[in-house]
DNA sequence: GCTGGCACTCGGTAGGATCGAGTGCCAACG
DNA sequence: CGTTGGCACTCGATCCTACCGAGTGCCAGC
């Protein structure tokens, strides 16, 4: 699409931009490398590029600065993936130490993540609800109140508290659970909500509560978020008000779940300003990797900065660390 | 400590200058209510509690600020809790429908009081340690990894990875269970870190190994911290590098207890700038009340602003929403 | 002791001059 | 014909100055 010696001016403007959000001049371009030619002719391509959408002109007398349609010609054509040794070894020591819950490590990975781009992360976690039941039992807390606890083979733990109208014994939960053991070991945790009655009078009424409860709070939370280094945010930008826009986005879980998974689902690992679709991000970009265990998708991680953020580096962690989480719950 | 008129005229500097968060002159002063005095009298009574150290002035020819000390003494002297009727009926009423899962009903309330003030709202949740455990038993994940799960009579459960060096059938895990449950139900989860082992050898393994685990895991995430609004702060303060050093100590979870810990502990319910003890608090105040299960403190709410916040409507709100949280956990 | 009056202070805003990084254009050159 | 050095021009940023006005401290008089 670009000629050889546009891609490498647009390439030193980005770059240099990334590193100073000054607007960049034709006098700096000509000191990148790759760049042999004068500033005349640079100013000239630069012309060009504007017209052709890649670089703006702040105003009149100014340098130009990347357009998205700039960054993300960019991203698509000039930038690769790269990571310094020490990052690299980062990861690496990370994962090698990585142990315990689940929530815990993916909460550590975030961080992990804010440390090597300096940007915020989020990750999805993988949803309970994929996993098998391994365990479910009903535990009384009071004599109305009990809380159904189910292990799932991916290691996480689903409870819900049932509550019933009348005091119950101890016993009639031990039988409740005896019938949901029966029938829903092996099977998803949802199964249960349509799992058939024993027939027994006591125990359905505990059983019928059991299912309301579970297609009552079925779908929605069944998404784990985690994010980290919102502050950084607030090093990003230089306006207040952009910060705290960008602040409550992250703040709503939801919406950062289905901002993730719309991006991964149109197949880009980069979202830049206003491909978030969210008009609040407008100066932000997007960097997101799926992450599969047992060759199946489940969760994504990503890093959002601010569209002149530096890619090649977040392209890089967002890949690594992607691909080893997936790695590490694959093992189990 | 102040006389009538000198503590009026504190209080209608404090309010202005929470409302408007400009300097306030003593033009401003004559015409609020309860003051019957010249602008010049104010301007003497100002000088006198400047020198006396409640207020202070940018600059010379400009209006007064409060200092933390005179932020303190309004907190002590005159400011009395007050909440509108509409925040009174949405606090009453979301704790009539509050039910669910303890968590995430911790974390609807921060939502609750961030609405209600508008500033960043805290939660520590009550220890799950506390509680005794009503039910534990071991869930076999992979020949070597079981989840050990106990749920508590809080109603929270703690799980606990435990990864062993051979192959286990799932008899053992069970065996184990049984020797656990008789063990540890009705002691607190950390007394199973030093329960007789059963003197069976092949279970003893495993026991051990969750002894381990116990010892290992036992203190630290003892704390379960709710955190909501930060981009409020973004709201409160125009400088983007103090917004930054804020928004980092909130993304920490630990500072996070033990600051709102220390402060409950001082006996005190407002701690005002550098009384946090934490330099990048300095322009922060943090509100906050503890709240208690059968008579026991078991958590605490808050809410972080700047210092000049609302604190009438702040306290009110800490004090109801911590006593009708503590309330509704009481009730199961 | 309170108050009106008054001279004074000083941050904030507006207008004007200057600076310089950067541009677009053009004529000349290989 | 593409490239380049030269040049006039633009315009934000910076600095200076003047000015305004909110607010002060002080004092004399009630």
């Amino acid at each position: 699409m670009l000629d050889e010696r546009k891609a490498s001016i647009l390439r030193a403007v980005v770059e240099e931009y990334i590193q100073t959000a000054q607007p960049v001049g034709s006098g700096h371009v000509v000191n990148a490398p790759g760049i042999s030619v004068s500033s005349a002719t640079v100013r000239n391509e630069m012309a060009a590029l504007e017209t052709e959408g890649f670089l703006a002109q702040p105003h009149t007398s100014a340098g130009r600065i990347p357009t998205e349609k700039g960054y993300r010609y960019f991203v698509d054509a000039l930038a690769q993936p790269s990571l310094d040794r020490a990052s690299t070894l980062q990861v690496r020591a990370f994962f090698d130490r990585a142990h315990g819950e689940i929530e815990q490590m993916l909460a550590d990975t975030t961080r992990l993540l804010t440390g090597l781009t300096d940007y915020a992360a989020v990750i999805i976690g993988p949803p309970h609800e994929a996993g098998k039941v391994r365990s479910v039992q009903l535990v009384g807390l009071t004599p109305r109140v009990a809380l159904l606890v189910a292990v799932l083979g991916s290691g996480g733990v689903e409870k819900r508290t049932i509550d019933l109208a009348e005091d119950v014994d101890d016993a009639l939960w031990l039988r409740a659970t005896a019938h949901l053991s029966a029938q829903g070991i092996g099977h998803p945790l949802a199964w249960l909500a349509t799992a058939p009655l024993s027939g027994e009078a006591t125990v359905d009424v505990v059983l019928s509560r059991v299912r309301a409860v579970l297609v009552a709070t079925g779908q929605d939370d069944a998404d784990h978020v985690y994010v980290n280094g919102a502050s950084r945010m607030a090093a990003s930008f230089d306006a207040v008000e952009t910060v705290r826009s960008v602040l409550t986005i992250l703040e709503q879980q939801l919406v950062v779940v289905s901002l993730l998974r719309d991006v991964v689902d149109r197949g880009l690992n980069v979202a830049i300003g206003s491909e978030t679709g969210m008009q609040p991000l407008a100066d932000c970009a997007l960097v997101v990797a799926p992450y599969t265990v047992d060759g199946e998708r489940v969760g994504t991680v990503g890093v959002l900065g601010p569209t002149r953020m530096n890619y090649p580096q977040a392209l890089a962690a967002v890949a690594v660390v992607g691909q080893r989480l997936g790695r590490r719950l694959s093992e189990g």
